[in-house]
DNA sequence: ACGTGCCATCGTTAATCGACGATAGGTAAT
DNA sequence: ATTACCTATCGTCGATTAACGATGGCACGT
């Protein structure tokens, strides 16, 4: 379990808000969190954007430990990781 | 009082987000959160920054309605806006 | 009025980000 | 083995960000 202050802490909580530091990002949480979309072609479809900047933020969300990826057959499904989530609000709220 | 879902919450979260996406706004934010340093030169103090990037990551902060000013004879206080804060927690909580 | 200290703004530069199309890799069906 | 499909990665381009020094504008003391 890391600090909930110093420098080390600050930079962890700057680096989980970047990851939601876009539009597009806090939208693919929300689905993901309302089960509205479990893969990835599910999530290109809902967002008008191109697969590969949808895998892009993808990837940085998961980077972040804001998202947990699983193979499913030909398709990859993804799901919020709830520690970072967890992790973040509580960085937050100690602000 | 805004919503807490839909385009436009997505948009006022990741707005916010984006404004304590960088290490140094953290530590602002913290220093003001624990009157560690109240007045810009204070702050310019505690960072290795220059003054003008110091008073940049202060606007950002400011426009992102998480910090306020109040001019202080000829200096600038500065102070955390509880209002952003708590919209902040609030917009985070329900993802 | 004049100088002094404090802060914001401007202009610049290097680095990072966001988006796309194209391509490659990997997995199940045929 | 071949095909079809789904996702990740690569290369590129324009836009944005972060940092600095220099400059400008204010408020106060002398």
């Amino acid at each position: 379990m890391m600090a909930l202050e110093g420098a080390e802490a600050d930079e962890q909580l700057s680096k989980l808000a970047k990851a939601i530091g876009h539009p597009a990002r806090v939208r693919i949480l929300r689905m993901l969190s309302r089960k509205e979309a479990r893969v990835c072609s599910q999530i290109v479809d809902e967002l008008p954007l191109a697969q590969s900047t949808v895998s892009e933020h993808l990837r940085i969300l998961k980077d972040a430990g804001l998202v947990r990826s699983t193979q499913d057959g030909p398709r990859v499904g993804y799901c919020i990781n709830f520690d970072g989530l967890r992790r973040l609000k509580a960085l937050i709220a100690i602000i």
